[in-house]
RNA sequence: GGGCGGGUAGCUCAGGGGUUAGAGCACUACUCUGAUAAAGUAGGGGUCGAAGGUUCAAAUCCUUCUCCGCCCA
């Protein structure tokens, strides 16, 4: 066609398949390396630095992993465009228990002693082969969603590098004394022989039935606290008084050492026949303990703070189990030092305290409660606050009862009864019953899970816990309330990281120990290992995983033993917690990449991170360097599906990206999830949704901008012809306003971390572009002459369009590129050859216009009002009508209106405006009035001859470009039209016959039947037939 | 059981002491359409999760409860 030979811009299709579009951008950055380029041009700039919190990639990834990636690839992309330097590296997260159980499901094995049976060493090669199995699908992933990060230079956990990283910050932690062995209460499964992690017992928890027992503990009489408390002790003698508590695991009774009291509730001494008994008096009524009288009242804190002791139920050293205390002593650097325990003598005596307690509830019970330390965790924190004794060796790993008990052998559960009956022929049972309540059991093989205290090893938080608390201070949570809310109040009630795990797959704990005299090493290094005196196994060694890092050993500086390496590996956590450093084999290595890049601008990632990787960083860091390691954080809702359920396989609910992104794009699926809630809220998740995107907002774009290179073609409009901006229309000056005050709203959000308002902002932008800047510029583009008023039109479309390509670079790369190569790049060589390498607009507030503004959205008012009275009076929009009278409420509106009025003529098709003060009564009855919050609308209904013929005027044209398009004609044909019809056609036809013409592009315009080949139609207008044809020339 | 967040139209979300609670989608009717998969006009649709309280005035502030999600027990 003729015009497309010399014309700028490429034709645009208004039918655009996004998906296509997106494939030919993605070579487009592939062939030309634009995304290294867009950091290698920054660089000499200030940094912005992304931290890629490391996902598994042991499943597919699914749409919660691409509302992650979407929010992590924004703000290095907007950042970029600023002039930041924004190096961003992707990492891998490989090893822990999930990846074990994985393999050991796949090979059938169901316990800690199958693996070894099986080899460690495979066992490990399995678990690292299948760790990044579903990598290729990831990298895939990630770059048909547009995230851009370094993927062919991953830092991946299991890397011996990224291991030597974590053993030297160990180390580090190890030489400030911060790192101890201690004992942990797990949930822990006798069967399977392993600990669980939380996440586990969560899928176990069920519904059993289990006794409900209330077992009498019998206050030692001769203990000094006795007559403090009851006087006269002697009588004790012949009525003995005791302790009521309740419990529902008798198994841990042969382990209780104390009972706790609430000190801020009041406990009761009551009398009975043959004995007294000690409870909360909360209690009393629900116990039945009506035929006891009350002898003497006093409060939790008496009971606990003098010296009553009592007689424990089972004597350890009676059946040969080893009774131990909690111990505080000091280490090399001078902390406190908490977790040992040490084995006591054989005590005749043997009684256990009272202690005071704030988890004392007087819900259930008796308000006394029975203390196992080494069955419970706030029994085992109990024991350590109050240094209790331990008694836990009468229960084997296997749950299994060992001593000399009657019931000795026994499993736990099963010995239940046996230890009932024991206490029932002792006296020492008051009452027994079932309690249906929920229990957790192994997930795997359906064993009730027992809280067992374990050795394990202790990273010492709390001793930088005013650190934790002060540098998350310093951060800025999105959205805030993380801050001081689920995170403070983590970091408040902050505890020692329990960070060694029982297992192999892992980093291995650098720790070597002395079997002989018990002397241990923290080693930083592998070559510091190496350099070890007498070191063996180290020769050929390649994996510094289990089982081959087991076999080095070397002598022992004390004695010169044998060292060896303890059998744990660390938490998981610590690996990605270590990434700011590891990542970079720091310090061996890129000491200074590593400097530059710490710490963090901005992390981002769900919120159950907070105690997960958000944690894990933060603690390594400030324990390391003393300092936060991110600056700004994104906390991310989770994504559920259309019905507000979780997404789960079983379910089948689970909607992949893929067959989101093969629908409809991957801008749409961006645009939406940035746009459609806050980053932080929970949100309902369905494609539906994102074809809305498509339809409202990305669409409704690239019609204004095909639109846009529709008529630029057609009139060779080049970008490169200056327009002065003081001599534009106050329509292009409107939207040339709204565009700079949108440009400064997208900035002020993208700086405080809001890509949903800023999105939002964009979305309101481009529908008051669409549907008032080009329905109102119409006309302008379309006229014949090659004016002044053209040339502004198109000048300012062209801006706000590719302004708009900029501003969107970061949302929606790839629509961006498109528009601009294509109004940019085309006729402009010199211009960076990506959007994404172009720099983010600035605002020109000197263009921005508040009152412009308002009397625009005045006159948008105005027009809807007006159209509203129309369709009240019947009268179409074509028909032009006398004149429209406008009430407003202040000056300010009447001058703003009137400066609007040639918009508001042409949007209402009306001759005349009158702004008024009051609506005349008396104009006529039937002037329909809209009203709406104190503006009031009334248009002039009655339709002159004149105007009749001209509303007939403007129907004709309408049907001819009707006859144009279905006759399949391009926009820019010219064609003859011929017609037959009644007097009024005619004298309107000749009339008006030039306007007719120009709107038309008919050349001529002749009353007659058809030539051969026109396109023809019959049409009925105010009730005259009418015979239309139109034929190309 | 505890902590945090949330519950506003069928759906997705704004609003956070001050007229009659809004937008978009969806729905109904009509209109319009040579940029548009659009647009316009009208309409139906709400006990603002529930109950108390504070106030001249509560969707909004307070208390309790309830449901959903997450984290922790």
């Amino acid at each position: 066609m003729f015009w497309q030979e010399d014309s700028m811009f490429k034709q645009v299709t208004s039918r655009v398949d996004f998906p296509v579009l997106e494939q030919s951008v993605l070579s487009f950055w592939q062939e030309r390396r634009i995304f290294e380029r867009s950091v290698e041009l920054r660089e000499g700039g200030p940094q912005y630095v992304l931290y890629d919190g490391p996902p598994t990639a042991n499943a597919s990834p699914g749409i919660h992993h691409v509302l992650a990636r979407v929010f992590k690839d924004l703000f290095p992309r907007y950042k970029t465009m600023k002039g930041y330097h924004a190096p961003r590296r992707a990492g891998w997260d490989t090893h822990g228990l999930p990846v074990e159980l994985e393999v050991e499901n796949e090979l059938g094995l169901k316990s800690k002693p199958d693996i070894e049976a099986f080899g460690v060493a495979e066992f490990n090669r399995l678990c690292r082969r299948n760790v990044l199995r579903y990598v290729k699908e990831w990298e895939e992933l990630t770059d048909r969603i547009g995230f851009w990060i370094d993927m062919k230079h991953p830092y991946v956990t299991f890397d011996n590098s990224y291991i030597e990283t974590c053993w030297w910050i160990i180390k580090q932690l190890w030489e400030k004394g911060l790192v101890y062995q201690g004992y942990k209460v797990t949930p822990h499964c006798p069967r399977c022989g392993t600990s669980l992690s939380s996440h586990e017992v969560a899928l176990g928890y069920k519904e059993t039935e289990d006794p409900s027992v209330y077992i009498k503990f019998k206050v030692d009489p001769t203990e000094a606290g006795v007559d403090d408390l009851f006087g006269d002790w002697q009588r004790f003698l012949a009525k003995p008084v005791y302790l009521l508590a309740w419990t529902t695991t008798p198994w841990t009774l042969p382990g209780n050492t104390a009972l706790a009291v609430a000190p801020d509730a009041e406990y009761v001494l009551l009398k009975g026949a043959d004995e007294y008994l000690i409870v909360a008096s909360a209690r009393m009524k629900w116990l039945g303990l009506d035929n006891y009288e009350v002898e003497q009242r006093m409060m939790g804190s008496e009971l606990a703070g003098g010296n009553l002791r009592y007689k424990p139920l089972f004597d350890p050293h009676k059946y040969g189990i080893e009774r131990r205390r909690f111990q505080l002593y000091y280490n090399r650097a001078g902390g406190g030092f908490r977790g040992a325990i040490e084995p006591q003598k054989e005590y005749s005596e043997l009684s256990y305290p009272v202690i005071p307690a704030d988890f004392v509830s007087m819900e259930e019970g008796t308000g006394v409660v029975h203390i196992a330390p080494a069955f419970g965790e706030v029994d085992f924190e109990a024991g350590e606050d109050d240094s209790l004794d331990f008694v836990r060796d009468y229960v084997d790993p296997q749950g299994v009862i060992q001593g000399t008990y009657l019931f000795a052998g026994l499993f736990v559960k099963d010995a239940d009864p046996l230890i009932l009956e024991d206490l029932k022929s002792r006296g020492l049972l008051y009452r027994s019953e079932t309690i249906r309540h929920t229990y957790p059991f192994c997930w795997r093989c359906n064993t009730p899970l027992l809280y067992y205290a374990k050795p394990s090893w202790y990273i010492r938080t709390t001793a930088k816990k005013d650190r934790l608390i002060s540098g998350n201070a310093e951060i800025n949570w999105y959205p805030e309330h993380i801050k001081y809310g689920r995170f403070g109040d983590w970091l408040d009630n902050n505890v020692d990281w329990a960070f060694s795990r029982e297992r192999y797959w892992g980093t291995p704990l650098p720790i070597w120990r002395c079997a002989d005299c018990g002397h241990d090493d923290c080693i930083g290094g592998v070559e510091e290992l190496r350099s070890k005196p007498g070191i063996r196994g180290v020769d050929g060694l390649s994996d510094l995983h289990r089982p081959y890092i087991d076999d080095v050993t070397y002598g022992c500086p004390q004695c010169s033993k044998d060292m060896r390496r303890v059998p744990e590996v660390i938490d998981c956590w610590f690996d990605s917690g270590a990434m700011p450093f590891a990542q970079w084999h720091y310090p061996f290595e890129n000491q200074t990449v590593f400097e530059e890049r710490f710490p963090a601008d901005y992390i981002c990632e769900a919120v159950d991170q907070t105690r997960g990787w958000f944690y894990s960083l933060h603690a390594i860091s400030t324990l390391l360097k003393g300092q936060p390691c991110f600056k700004n954080v994104i906390c991310l809702g989770h994504i559920l599906d259309s019905a507000g359920e979780k997404m789960s396989k079983s379910k089948g609910n689970v909607v992949t990206p893929g067959e989101v992104l093969d629908a409809t794009g991957a801008d749409a699926l961006r645009w939406y999830l940035y746009t459609s809630s806050p980053p932080g809220n929970v949100r309902r998740f369905s494609q539906q949704l994102v074809e809305e995107v498509v339809r409202k907002f990305l669409l409704t774009l690239w019609n204004t901008y095909s639109f846009f290179v529709t008529y630029a073609n057609i009139d060779k409009f080049d970008p490169r012809t200056a327009v002065e901006l003081d001599s534009l229309p106050e329509l292009d000056r409107w939207i040339l306003s709204e565009l700079n005050h949108l440009i400064d709203g997208v900035t002020r959000s993208l700086d405080e971390y809001d890509p949903t308002g800023s999105g939002r902002k964009i979305e309101d932008f481009v529908q008051d572009l669409s549907n008032w800047y080009v329905r109102r510029s119409r006309r302008r583009f379309w006229k014949s002459e090659n004016d002044a008023d053209k040339q502004a039109a198109y000048t300012t479309l062209y801006q706000c369009l590719a302004t708009l390509a900029k501003l969107l670079a970061p949302f929606t790369p790839f629509i961006a590129e498109e528009l601009y190569q294509n109004l940019v790049r085309s006729f402009d060589e010199g211009a960076p050859e990506s959007v994404h390498l172009a720099d983010y607009p600035q605002a020109d507030l000197s263009q921005v216009d508040e009152e412009l503004s308002a009397d625009t959205r005045l006159a948008m008012t105005v027009s809807s009002m007006g159209r509203s009275a129309r369709a009240k009076a019947n009268l179409k929009v074509r028909q032009p009508i006398a004149k429209v009278l406008v009430r407003v409420r202040s000056e300010r509106e009447e001058a703003g209106l009137n400066r609007m009025a040639a918009q508001v003529l042409e949007e209402l098709n009306v001759k005349e405006l009158h702004v008024v003060e009051k609506l005349p009564a008396d104009e006529s009855p039937d002037w329909p009035v809209v009203e709406d919050g104190g503006l009031a609308v009334m248009i002039d209904s009655d339709i002159t001859p004149q105007l009749a013929d001209e509303g007939l005027e403007r129907e004709l044209v309408h049907r001819i470009q009707t006859m144009r398009k279905q006759a399949g004609f391009d926009i820019a044909d010219y064609i003859e039209t011929y017609y037959q019809g009644g007097d009024s056609i005619q004298r309107v036809m000749k009339v008006s016959a030039s306007y007719i013409k120009q709107e038309t592009l008919s050349r001529i315009l002749t009353e007659g039947s058809s030539p051969e080949g026109a396109f023809v139609k019959n049409y009925v207008l105010d009730g005259n037939e009418v015979v239309l044809a139109v034929k190309k020339i």
